[in-house]
RNA sequence: GCCGGGGUGCCCGAGCGGACUAAGGGGCUGGCCUUGAGAGCCAGUUCUCCAUGCGGGGAGCGCGGGUUCAAAUCCCGCCCCCGGCGCCA
């Protein structure tokens, strides 16, 4: 039998469970209250599940009764307690709403090596890779961003020369984007990719496609679209607010990522033990309210409602599902490689983590003209969290039991994204943009696709 | 969208108002048998509660209601799948 391990450690030792969600900054007194209705649950299904027996026992006592009298007394008891039972069954079927809701609120188990912090300023980096070009006027902000830690980062010190901001350079130098008109005619947030750079978002996707699937990665497009109950397995009620946008008169709802139609791969739907691991790499469109944004990052096409990106899933045994997370964010570490992008590597604080993520890593990249590492990409690991919500199971082979699933997601890489670091890290002092080497060989065949750079318009 | 057919366990498939156990088959796992393989035989193979040593219950037949002492089976609403017609990139 399935046993959600969320579950198992608030009927077991509520003060561990409870001490780890204090570090992730949420109110410990839902793990009592979470505990409370498990226990006033199991209870009242007990005396219910008696009271049935009971009347099981009279109803098939009438079925076999031949004296008319004797039945007809038998039939007026059964009918005695099934009124009992009636208003027994209402409060469990209340009871029940409300456990299955208040199981809903809570958040995942936490990994010990996850360091307790409430602010992103806290995530600890783990590894730097590449040289960024760092601007003079921005030094101070690259050593707080790396010798703070207690890495030297190699950096090449950029004086004497601007480096113009990716929102800047989209619209204004290279006159390849527009998102005035854009937020005419659906609002701010959105954007007109045009010309060359097109080709490009189209190579990421490949060439992503193409690392991910060398792996042993299967390649697959998912439904854009999701059914509200469907969704609730993967994401918590906030994310639900912030993130997805809702079609009217249908119960369907718009993506926020691939993970979550390649999650609902396997709702309802048992894997076999054998088949596992199953790793797959989803390419879509994305669709995001971005509700809890505010005014950040209003320029350009860094935070958008609408993206492409390819994702990393896997659906792994709960025995060893915990490599996969490393081999996961490697695998994001060489796509940025190949694209010749700095970034590093972040362990994200445990107030950070959202509910599914049991730890979280966070890929950021450089932005010269920022001078701030930003997040590009996150892999989680969730162990039997949407597993449980979303009833994805395997069968296993030794005996035929199902057993929860465990899921691991991360970021391939964010076409949107990618193209911004790219117009920041490849800028040349007269206005061109290199394009990475590893994109170039999915640009080739397409006879007016750029091949080496994206030429500024001229004035 | 209209007409017709249909949703039963990991899969196929019977049952269409009371047999305390959802028939039967396939697959998978374990055991027996065998030098080994195969075949054969036996057992297990939805979820959940209590006990967790054996064991004892309850629920479950697309989803949600209803009728009945009793529903896979009858009634109502919804969803999905298949076939035909229409429409369409």
């Amino acid at each position: 039998m399935p046993k959600w391990t969320v579950i198992e450690l608030i009927r077991s030792s509520p003060e561990r469970y409870a001490e780890m969600v204090k570090r992730r900054g949420i109110d410990p007194s839902i793990v009592n209250e979470a505990s409370e209705i498990d226990k006033k649950y199991r209870e009242a299904l007990k005396e219910i599940e008696q009271l049935r027996k009971d009347h099981n026992a009279l109803s098939r006592g009438i079925s076999k009764a031949s004296d008319e009298n004797y039945r007809k007394e038998m039939i007026s008891k059964a009918k005695a307690l099934e009124e009992k039972l009636a208003s027994k069954e209402k409060e469990l079927s209340e009871l029940e709403a409300r456990w299955r809701e208040e199981m809903k609120r809570l958040p995942n188990v936490l990994a010990d090596d996850v360091p307790t912090g409430f602010s992103d300023e806290d995530n600890v980096p783990v590894r730097f890779w590449g040289k960024p070009k760092v601007l003079k006027s921005m030094l101070d902000e690259f050593l707080k961003q790396t010798k703070r830690w207690g890495f030297d980062v190699e950096y090449e010190l950029v004086d004497g020369r601007e480096i113009v901001g990716h929102a800047d350079m989209l619209e204004r130098v290279l006159q390849m984007g527009d998102t005035l008109q854009a937020a005419k005619v659906a609002g701010s947030r959105f954007y007109y990719l045009i010309g060359d750079i097109v080709w490009l978002d189209f190579a990421i996707s490949l060439y992503a496609l193409d690392v991910l699937t060398r792996k042993g990665f299967t390649p697959v497009i998912p439904p854009y679209m999701l059914r509200t109950e469907v969704l609730e397995g993967a994401i918590d009620y906030s994310s639900f607010k912030d993130m997805i946008y809702k079609v009217e008169g249908e119960d369907l709802n718009l993506i926020g990522t691939a993970e979550h139609p390649l999650m609902a791969l396997a709702y309802d739907n048992p894997l076999r033990e054998q088949d596992l691991p199953l790793k797959l790499v989803g390419w879509s469109p994305c669709f995001r309210r971005e509700a809890g944004a505010g005014n950040r990052d209003i320029k350009g096409i860094f935070r958008v409602h609408q993206f492409h990106k390819i994702e990393q899933f896997v659906f792994a045994h709960p025995s060893d599902s915990w490599k996969y997370l490393e081999e996961m964010v490697s695998n994001t570490e060489e796509i940025l490689r190949g694209l010749g992008l700095p970034y590093r590597v972040v362990n994200v604080v445990s107030g950070e983590l959202g509910l599914p993520a049991a730890k979280k890593y966070d890929i950021e990249v450089w932005y010269p003209a920022q001078g701030r590492y930003r997040e590009i990409a996150s892999i989680s690991q969730v162990l039997d969290w949407q597993a449980f919500r979303a009833n994805l199971t395997y069968l296993r082979a030794s005996d035929g039991k199902r057993e929860y699933l465990h899921t691991l997601n991360g970021t391939g890489i964010p076409t949107s994204r990618a193209i911004t670091a790219i117009l920041e890290n490849y800028q040349e002092p007269d206005g061109k943009v290199l394009i990475p080497d590893a994109l170039k060989k999915y640009l080739k065949p397409i006879e007016r696709a750029p091949l080496d750079e994206l030429k500024p318009r001229k004035k």
